[in-house]
DNA sequence: ACAGACGAGGAGAGCGCTCTCCGCTACGGA
DNA sequence: TCCGTAGCGGAGAGCGCTCTCCTCGTCTGT
């Protein structure tokens, strides 16, 4: 192929409805009804049209389509609370958890030929930016994944007034539609892998205790444990990094040394603690079992393979999708939210 | 807050340049050259008509803006060639280098008030979508990245008259604008820290060789060990991943069992080979130095850490959204390559 | 003091599409 | 035979914005 003059499928200016018609010898409004496929249109005209559009290369402009229905087609993924600098956003985006999002939101959004536009906001200004880009009906609505649980956006974009799904229940009581796990039940489902591979003396290292999510993992486990008669468990508070779950087994090992089985409250953690127990000597899972949360590579990279909770979060950003467009369809339907239930994955640590 | 009333910042009919202009009590192209600086306005009426605006709570619909300025202001993100499963998407999404792409993309995208419309195309018609998508002024450009070399959508793309920059030079010669790594200058890299600690018998796992990337790193690295003296280098083809660069590995112990040095032409096959020698009781890097190239996550989680090449990925991908807004911006100037240099990170491997 | 130039606001024509009407034809029932 | 009705195509009015003129007022130079 020459540099120079490239084939033009699409020649310089583009198509309209109104050179498909003229061309096809019907109206505007026909041609319409044919691409939308929104009223019976005669199979003779509509052989036609579609032959003309074909003929001139006709692509409907979204511009002047949404300028009429009030519609984008697109939505917003939006991760609020972010790092500004690339390096925090690449270690945002490179976390699996966030590439499962989007797979789950893709798998919803691409059947129906619609692509999420990706924004990140962290700042004060970022946030207004996020919901002037909605007002402006760039997107018909967000899906918001917050990093930290006290994000200010969901309450911007509610009293905007614009569509939009949370990943995970807001701290604040707020008319929005979201989905969240059960994490009282991932406690529990560790507790009793621990319990059940005959673990005795049993501690926890628990994410940040200002995340909801982390109380309720927490109170799962704890409730568990005591009703099956242990009315003591070791807590030792973590950050969900892998530095926080090393240091907390650390001290575990220093104040409770015959702890025989460990649950973290995500895999991170978790990994960290592995870490920890190698470098003392003591096996994973022989001497001490480990129980992660959330099934995220680490759990996976992890010598050994992690034991850990699943949370299905492909299928919980597809449901985000769903009641996200659903919303934005009938505006008029009350808020809804959608709790999952979590899954043992049995690996090797515990 | 009250679920049912819900505050209103903006109330029911969002307004438009025209009751922006009747508050102020100007024309609506007073307005429009206030919001858009686009020309002198009287001080005195530029203040009533930025009051106005704050008092109606004005957000310009981006519709009607693109419908005659033909420009969307938004940008697609193709990654092009990924599985069309969730758990492939899920693979390609939480891919460091991914995110690494998105982060570079996102620091020159968002001081312009950018966002990147994420897209997946694989199988045939999904690439047609992605071309229909452009077509329609959904974006005004493509940033593409391809996961296999052999990849149609850029010549797509290309002949349908397309604005796109591409991530990794084309196999086919394509009038299109790339940002690219000197891959040799990578081989050669590896090679000289190769020899800088004191390798005698050094061997490689290439990339598949109909990826041009993977032939040139294999080049380079091939010369300087000729130009040093090693004139014959035993090679074994992997396929990219962690399980063909154990396959590699073996079959090199087996063939050349005296081997003490090897360059992976990315980390997840030196992560294979690093197994595969600990299994086989090589310690790395004393009996065997190894030396990855991509400085993935991968490269992190090894056992012991890789040394490895780094592409400055976030740059190459800023770069990339530069040259495509420029492009966007002026079409008439001729497309534009820019190659980056590869950075040796030292850790414990080699 | 007057002509010319310049600077700034207003008027109005669309951008390409959807969607509500309206009109025409064909057909069925009384 | 005639009217009611269903079905389908066409006409035309905008959606909210930008941008090109046009007009008018003011400022400069002679």
């Amino acid at each position: 192929m020459l540099m120079s003059e490239a084939p033009r499928t699409a020649s310089r200016a583009p198509s309209t409805l109104e050179d498909v018609a003229r061309v096809a010898g019907v109206s505007r409004a026909t041609v319409s009804r044919v691409v939308n496929a929104t009223r019976n249109v005669d199979p003779a005209i509509r052989e036609a049209v579609l032959a003309a559009i074909a003929a001139t290369g006709y692509a409907p402009n979204r511009a002047a389509r949404s300028l009429v229905t009030r519609r984008s087609e697109t939505l917003a993924l939006v991760v609020s609370g972010a790092g500004g600098t690339p390096d925090e956003l690449a270690r945002v985006v490179g976390d699996p958890f966030f590439g499962r999002v989007v797979a789950g939101v893709i798998s919803h959004l691409r059947p129906r030929g619609m692509h999420p536009v990706l924004m990140f906001a962290e700042a004060g200004e970022t946030r207004e930016q996020v919901v002037a880009f909605l007002r402006q009906g760039n997107a018909d609505g967000a899906l918001i994944v917050s990093t930290h649980a006290q994000d200010p956006l969901p309450e911007l974009i509610t009293s905007a007034g614009l569509p939009a799904v949370l990943f995970a229940r807001p701290a604040a009581l707020l008319p929005i539609s979201y989905v969240d796990l059960a994490h009282q039940e991932g406690g529990r489902l560790a507790a009793e892998q621990l319990l059940a591979t005959g673990r005795r003396s049993v501690a926890t290292i628990c994410g940040p205790l200002d995340v909801p999510a982390a109380q309720d993992r927490l109170a799962g486990f704890r409730e568990t444990m005591a009703r099956r008669g242990h009315a003591y468990v070791p807590v030792v508070e973590g950050q969900f990094t892998q530095e926080s779950g090393a240091a907390a087994m650390e001290r575990l090992l220093d104040e409770h040394p015959g702890v025989d089985g460990v649950f973290a409250a995500n895999d991170l953690m978790a990994a960290g603690a592995c870490e920890v127990l190698r470098e003392h000597g003591r096996t994973v899972p022989d001497a001490v079992a480990v129980v992660g949360f959330d099934d995220s590579g680490a759990a996976l990279t992890c010598r050994p393979p992690l034991t850990t909770v699943r949370q299905p979060v492909e299928e919980m950003a597809a449901e985000m999708a769903r009641l996200l467009v659903e919303r934005v369809e009938h505006p008029d339907r009350p808020v809804a939210s959608v709790i999952f239930d979590p899954q043992l994955v049995v690996r090797e640590s515990a």
